[in-house]
DNA sequence: CAAACATATGAACAAATGCTCATATGTACG
DNA sequence: CGTACATATGAGCATTTGTTCATATGTTTG
């Protein structure tokens, strides 16, 4: 979990800093204060990418676009222990990107909602330039 | 950087595992491998991914959403040090999520396309529920 | 209930990450 | 050219992260 603290600090928007900023400041910072989410949401955004940004969750959210999967399939299917899956999945899970459903011995996974789909793609694009 | 790598394991699909994974395995392993990508474009997915995965680079980014900003103006209005703001941006840069001008002695970024706006509003969306 | 199987979880460890500090590079100007 | 200022960068360090190993929890079946 991140837990960066953003001090706030007594300096004035007025006082002199460095480059042309006596004239630039104010009008920025107002900007800026205004549009910038919360700490907290910043902080949520931050986590959430930060789940995207392992390519073995990036792996097995690409075997979920295609079907229900148990944990002991996707470790066999990705060539990893179930351990490291099953670890993988829970923060999956937390991030609210995949949904589990128990039947009998097994746990199925699926994906949590189409948002996931899209963000990935949007990754995508980018990469593919 | 990443280098996890992908053993691949010289188990043949139809093996017994686990699970029904006799019945299951071949089909989805067949899907799975026609549409998953290739391991060079996963890593460079989870790359970018946690490129985002940082409330600094967001911090900075929605900064950027605003106005083309210096380097020395960035380290104040977030309220850090030089050093630390240069060191995410080239982050940022090497992503290709930014771009950088220079302008005499100071260097000035702006966000490199408007995918990156994209891209933190389906976060934000996913947050957001 | 005991045994077998599927999954979850805690501890430990190596690798990656973000910041700080010192210093280098780049640019303008006297 | 030397000084001042803006930015970049390398080394060091503390924190975070992903995997492994051992073990716990949960479920079915005899």
């Amino acid at each position: 979990m991140e837990i960066k603290k953003i001090q706030s600090h007594g300096e004035q928007a007025s006082e002199v800093e460095c480059c042309d900023a006596t004239i630039v400041h104010p009008e920025l910072l107002a900007r800026v204060s205004a549009d910038m989410p919360q700490e907290e949401e910043l902080y949520d955004l931050a986590e959430l990418f930060k789940v995207f940004g392992d390519s073995t969750r990036i792996r097995i959210l690409y075997v979920l676009f295609e079907a229900e999967v148990c944990v002991c399939d996707l470790a066999e299917v990705l060539n990893m222990t179930q351990s490291a899956i099953s670890h993988q999945l829970k923060i999956l899970k937390q991030a609210k990107l995949v949904k589990a459903r128990r039947d009998g011995k097994q746990v199925f996974y699926t994906l949590a909602d189409e948002h996931v789909r899209t963000i990935i793609s949007m990754g995508q694009e980018h990469i593919e330039e």
